[in-house]
DNA sequence: CGCCTCCTCGTACGCTGTTCGAGTCACTGG
DNA sequence: CCAGTGACTCGAACAGCGTACGAGGAGGCG
């Protein structure tokens, strides 16, 4: 069969395949289109053919999720801790942004090995900061609950513009209820950015070993 | 007919019904097995009639989260700003963890009344303890993403134990690769009080108007 | 040659959110 | 008194979903 060779060389279907494209497919239309149909389609194979190689759906999804954690650089080591933290945080919250359909996905457990590696690099960073004990787990816990809130935020807000308009509306209309909320507005565009650097430098400076 | 009072003040069918049984039904059995459907059953009537009080099924969604964040106290205006901010975030994170599925269900904009009043109320506070302009964002959206993130992490942390055991046993197997995660293990029980108030300190510490 | 293991897939089941059109009923204006 | 109107209910149906199952095809090995 000449088929042997093409199939073989062209498209052995792998999990990594999967989800290579599984994340193409979140990051082109959304986690409510991610379908195993539509997946197994994207790779020219049926749909339960997917079902050898991964056991549910939620597998392709825990997958996806831990190999976009793969994309955020690991600072090296060095003798500054605080900007290895705000580099690794910096990073994470990028590739949160770059993928947003990340956050919506997000709160179950993360314990894929990407993860699991920047996990263990910000626990390490903060043990040569000094920390350790509950003070540690605190810390940990607070900077990486504030990047995920940050993002799961963020990601929401910037998904239409159309009903960030509706937002505004609504909140010019109710004025008089909510005066502090109507005088400041969202965020929009770099304030986020500003938001979330001053937010963590608020948290860094708060830290104490 | 008889039935026609029975009928008015035993099962008049309204958007609060609805959200109060929705509220429910998530508590009792998850966010996976809410469906119109059941919704309908458990309030004795069709699962079509929910679409002349609701437009959508995230509709319903949408209104049972805000339901759940009403009740959130806000806590009485005092001169104490910090006092404030602590009783109102320690009650939201209450909130979120008595009905787990809120975290699964974030990530869509908040803008129902209770949420806005509360975050109005942090604002305020926050006027009032002095920040204003960037800063202000920064702190507002600082507190509640680290909320919101520990609710999440959290709510996701306690959903199985036997998840839990399985990535004790991961975390062991990989002792090698991830030391200092292995050493420390997950917080479990009332560390999670303690990592979210120290966490919160550590932020409130740091923010400076 | 036959067998075993890896891999693929068509079919089918039960369930989902939602649309549509027909119906029921309390009430109102003539 | 009664026709009509608007609020409300619902059965049937549609397209699509995740997944179980069992029938196969193909390469390696006896």
């Amino acid at each position: 069969m000449w088929l042997r060779k093409e199939r073989r060389g062209a498209a052995p279907l792998t999990r990594e395949r999967i989800v290579a494209e599984a994340v193409a497919l979140l990051d082109e239309e959304g986690v409510g289109r991610l379908t195993m149909r539509r997946l197994a389609e994207r790779l020219g194979t049926g749909s339960t053919t997917l079902y050898w190689h991964v056991d549910t759906k939620d597998d392709v999804v825990d997958l996806a999720l831990d190999a976009i954690f793969g994309e955020v650089p690991v600072p090296p080591v060095s003798d500054d801790w605080r900007g290895e933290v705000t580099g690794l945080l910096h990073g994470w919250r990028g590739a949160m942004l770059r993928h947003p359909w990340s956050a919506r996905v997000l709160g179950r457990p993360l314990l894929g090995p990407n993860v699991l590696a920047r996990t263990e690099f910000l626990h390490a960073a903060l043990v040569r900061a000094g920390f350790a004990g509950p003070a540690l787990v605190a810390a940990a816990y607070a900077l990486s609950n504030f990047v995920i809130g940050s993002a799961l935020m963020e990601a929401g807000a910037a998904e239409e513009t159309a009903e960030r308009r509706a937002a505004d509306d609504l909140l010019a209309r109710h004025r008089a209820e909510y005066p502090t909320l109507a005088a400041h507005g969202h965020p929009s565009g770099n304030d986020w950015n500003d938001a979330f650097a001053r937010g963590l430098d608020y948290l860094l400076d708060g830290m104490r070993p």
